[in-house]
DNA sequence: TATCAGAATGTAAAGCTTTACACCAACGCC
DNA sequence: GGCGTTGGTGTAAAGCTTTACATTCTGATA
């Protein structure tokens, strides 16, 4: 009884590679147990019409008779791809793109398609991290939700025409690629008309970062509103980045001079409810004393105090959009390389008339 | 001149299998530039430590040489192996989880791992199909962050004890997963106590799903310190689901009766907002004659309507210790099956004496 | 009936990496 | 000087699937 050692019948398992000792069935079992090649089995899976009905039937019993699941690395290996889409956003936390991302998951689950989030951070070694996946199979396709990113990977990745590369929600303005987004000009311009009706004479507003296109188009938006309603000398304009914080900062800052404006936009819903605290904290009422509106309709907005009136963006659909945008490009169709699509201002308790 | 239809010198690409046609160097490459064989690549890249100094310079100016990255499916099919964990959600639009999922993927990109987000949206489906990831490699484990997962998938892939499941935040009540969460119970009876020494008498609360473990350790956590504070007969726990509406809805069910709470207790800072809203509506002022605590601490706490008092989970943290449990759990390492991390109850603006 | 087209299937290579095993040289020890 | 180590390297198989090409067979056309 000197086989103390190596001891346990390893003859049972099929395999002697190491782990995973129930090691799963392969196409191999399956063509086996149908009778046929692997190759047939191979095509009954992904060809089906190249394979005869009969034959068809037998590998669909044989499959679910062996337990078989394809091994998708073997399977990536062969075609020389992944399945998987990374979105490159800017911060997760923001609850802005939760809907997005549904939207994009929806349509590439349904292709059969992965997606992963790349979470950058302002980072630039993120992004680039997540652009390498490309060159190494790793990914097959980039949705990028933010312009903020360093722009050689872009042109670089960019080389070929049909690049896997799709823009949403923001858009660079140097560099063309396929891009679905609303028309931040106009839903600006649309709810700066609906303050001037209102009777506010003095508006505000609290960008994105300045250097960001959708906040160009829709700072234009916003001068070019206030023009038209001959207001266009009460021009201000605050830098932020979106955050709660920023909108607070700026809010106050706005806020707390000698002739304050009467009614601020903001181009993000969480700034336009740091606005909302600084007003607060001030002792100015909204809406009576002062309107706010916001953007991007986050769930927030309906429970703040008061209740927001912001841009709403169809935040589902442009997730859906762009990830088909980008899986037509990969299947080598053609794309239309601009979509916009619509807004709607949604009122809510923030604003109202100016006090007289 | 009929030479039309097969045209191009297609000699020039090395390969003749489809598309990408700027072709990765591959190991081989750097094998023949470096002057040794694909095993030595290899090893100088997995395991320096079995190639000689010169070697491995060598190799290392080879690669850069030839600009060769690894094909990772290559990897993955032979290792079997995919380096990606799956985290498993309720819901990503709730911004509870983005910090934790940003601790994850700190220490996991520090591994050389993944993460793939999995929103499962309460749907089994989904969550199985999130599963089905796991036998087939193309995930090396999972992090759950919700109990909501159809308790066969999970006693399925538990079948060996060192299955890569990991449990944060959430805990299943009969399967016994290794598992890194707060104290729910400590940190409500903790909040509780607080209201009690306030002189609240009639504490009510706001449940997520009465069948969440958590939920109930929560409410045993409630009653308790109801009973040590003498107050065992008034406890009043309504359900909830954790999101604002449900708060809103259950608030104003609680506010709007006859003897109504001087205090509630939610599960959630999201239920805790909507109470706020319930309040305002019914014209009760916080926290002068309610005052309302939270639960998670997320960013819009700060900035609601008066700012709210919450029970702060270490989420960053929470993250990071998951990850690294399921990975020493993926290194064949003995882990710490149950792992409690420390709350803080910030106390903001949202609770006061109640009214004499 | 010979031939051909086309459908259905099989064979085997290719995709790239990792690793068990074999091999060789250098070294130290008795 | 023979022998056992040890460190460094190469050879080749294995991991699983897909697919170009070859083969076989059926039925139809001339």
């Amino acid at each position: 009884m000197q086989k103390d050692k190596p001891t346990a019948s390893r003859a049972l398992s099929r395999r002697a590679t190491s782990k995973r000792p129930p090691s799963m069935p392969t196409i191999k079992d399956v063509a086996l147990a149908a009778g046929c090649s692997t190759a047939t089995v191979s095509r009954a899976l992904a060809n089906p019409e190249k394979v005869s009905e009969a034959t068809r039937l037998r590998v669909a019993s044989a499959i679910d008779e062996v337990g078989y699941a394809p091994n998708v690395a073997a399977r990536n290996l062969r075609r020389a791809e992944s399945r998987t889409i990374v979105t490159l956003l800017p911060d997760i936390s923001n609850p802005f793109f939760s809907e997005i991302i549904n939207g994009m998951e929806e349509v590439a689950h349904q292709a059969g398609y992965q997606v992963l989030i790349g979470d950058c951070e302002r980072d630039p070694a993120r992004a680039e991290a997540y652009f390498n996946l490309l060159p190494t199979n790793q990914a097959d396709g980039i949705i990028l939700l933010t312009a903020d990113i360093p722009r050689g990977l872009v042109r670089h990745a960019d080389a070929r025409a049909d690049a896997p590369l799709v823009m949403a929600c923001e858009f660079f303005s140097d560099v063309d690629l396929p891009t679905v987004t609303i028309d931040n000009y106009q839903a600006t311009a649309h709810a700066i008309e609906y303050l001037v009706s209102l009777g506010h004479a003095r508006i505000a507003a609290i960008s994105g970062p300045v250097d960001n296109p959708i906040c160009r188009e829709r700072t234009r938006g916003y001068r070019d509103a206030l023009t038209a309603g001959g207001l266009s000398s009460s021009a201000h304009v605050m830098e932020g980045d979106f955050g709660f914080r920023s909108g607070y900062q700026q809010g106050l800052a706005l806020l707390d001079g000698a002739d304050r404006p009467s009614a601020i936009f903001c181009h993000s819903d969480e700034m336009a409810i740091g606005v909302l605290k600084a007003a607060r904290q001030l002792g100015i009422r909204v809406p009576e004393a002062l309107s706010v509106v916001g953007f991007d309709n986050i769930g927030f907005s309906e429970y703040c105090e008061p209740e927001l009136t912001t841009v709403s963006q169809p935040r589902h659909e442009i997730g859906q959009q762009a990830m088909h945008t980008l899986l037509n490009l990969l299947a080598g169709e053609a794309v239309v390389r601009r979509q916009t699509l619509s807004t709607q201002l949604i009122v809510r308790k923030s604003t109202g008339r100016p006090a007289a």
